[in-house]
DNA sequence: TTGCTTGTATTATTATTTAATACTTTTTAT
DNA sequence: ATAAAAAGTATTAAATAATAATACAAGCAA
């Protein structure tokens, strides 16, 4: 209450909401069904809170409440709001149809991603070969620097951005692979900038190759990418820059945004 | 006010985080931008309360704002709840890899549903032929008693809810072949019960046959369905009942809802 | 330009949220 | 099997934080 007295006297702020918030953002892939006294924790809330919190949540249909564990778990209400943004972002509109046939032609693993923070949030996922539940989640998260997505989409920041990112950014190492050392990635996000298209090895799962060709908007930045997920058993990166590589830097172009 | 005071002096209820829900879940298929007094309106708030719950909502992330017409949209942050939801549940991880390979046995459209209120919502979808975007949006919502997947789950019910579900469940007119008679399609769900898949021919999109099977919890309800769309320009009914079904039985008995 | 609609800012009022606490049930450890 | 601890539930008095009315500003249409 002192930290939120001092910046919120702000009376169009509506903390309740914004507490009710907390609650639903805490499950994720490794919280998937939480108790009262462990949300509390997590959310940062005392008891009462969360207590107020999640019945409010069960009560509206978000949260589901296991009566035996009284545990909660997302609902499908969790669902529909992805569709929500689905309709509401003519990326996905114009890239969906192009990924599918671009999936189909490849018969590999196509998706779409835009960059949330320091992460790209995929938002098309059309798998075609099995892989870990990761990489067919719509909605997942992955850090930005360690993927193909993020790379080309630093590259075409405006240098301070870059560098800001490239410094402050969160590296975690998800596989032994994960390249951690800020200046090498630097150096792979300037080679994506020369070659159009970003690549990421092993850096989320290994023997995976990600290539990802940027699509921008009116403004000239970059709205998301289009994305492909290789095996490298199956694929040598030669073929993968000649072969993949410039189909998706087709089917990228040809997204075009308009308004 | 009324309304309010005489069902809630329930003081683990939070109004303000209920409002600001409905504030989210105003975006669908057809309200994918909103401005403010839309947004009251639709939502059935007054001007300031819209005003508090957008501000409070976008400076949480949830919502976009378009510095240009002020309007609002969805953000990835929708997506990200998604993606908690997915990991939460256990039907979504054992038939995410069947269902890769069933799409690519088929080579066509599978997706998996379960049922929320009223309607079924897709919850993997996995394309392969270009048909409408609503076919493809993760998250959709689809009246059951229109859906192949809804007629299978309705005919697993047990009397009473069947009969409350045919009775009172809505039933818009999507496509000119969507079946709005009650007993008609009480007849489709006694059929689906007798053959043990659900079939929807033209009921969502003209020429699309829609083939559902269910998938049983432990308790030996539907916990959803895996569900495969097809053209009914390629595939006769006949071939669908042949080919597919048997395919789509196979597959969901092998999903095993243990826990 | 004028009038009309939509969005933004400010404020006094009070209804609603809060957090403390006691109670009940479940789980864990002895 | 029993006791102790932990987790969840219910109740309440206090006051903070949400409310809604209103005035102001900015866009848009006529």
């Amino acid at each position: 209450m002192a930290k939120r007295a001092q910046e919120k006297q702000d009376t169009l702020f509506v903390g309740s909401l914004e507490k009710g918030l907390r609650i639903m953002a805490a499950f994720n892939a490794h919280r998937t069904e939480l108790g009262l006294t462990e949300l509390a924790e997590v959310v940062g809330l005392d008891k009462s809170a969360a207590q107020r919190f999640t019945n409010t949540l069960h009560k509206t249909g978000y949260l589901e409440k296991d009566p035996e564990s009284r545990r909660f778990r997302p609902s499908l209400k969790f669902m529909e709001l992805a569709a929500a943004y689905l309709w509401s972002d003519p990326f996905v509109q114009l890239a969906m149809p192009k990924l599918i046939d671009l999936s189909r032609d490849l018969g590999e693993r196509v998706n779409a991603a835009r960059l949330a923070g320091s992460d790209i949030i995929y938002v098309i996922r059309i798998p075609t070969q099995l892989t870990s539940f990761a990489a067919m989640v719509v909605g997942n998260k992955v850090q930005a620097l360690s993927s193909s997505s993020g790379r080309i989409m630093l590259a075409h920041m405006s240098e301070e951005e870059r560098q800001l990112a490239l410094e402050t950014w969160p590296i975690d190492r998800i596989t032994p692979r994960t390249v951690t050392d800020r200046s090498q990635i630097a150096r792979e996000v300037e080679e994506a900038g020369q070659q159009g298209y970003g690549i990421a090895v092993n850096q989320n799962i290994i023997n995976e190759i990600g290539i990802a060709a940027p699509v921008f908007d009116r403004m000239g930045r970059v709205a998301g990418t289009v994305q492909c997920s290789v095996s490298s058993q199956k694929w040598s990166l030669d073929r993968v820059h000649n072969e993949i590589a410039p189909r998706l830097m087709e089917v990228a172009n040809s997204i075009n945004l308009l308004r």
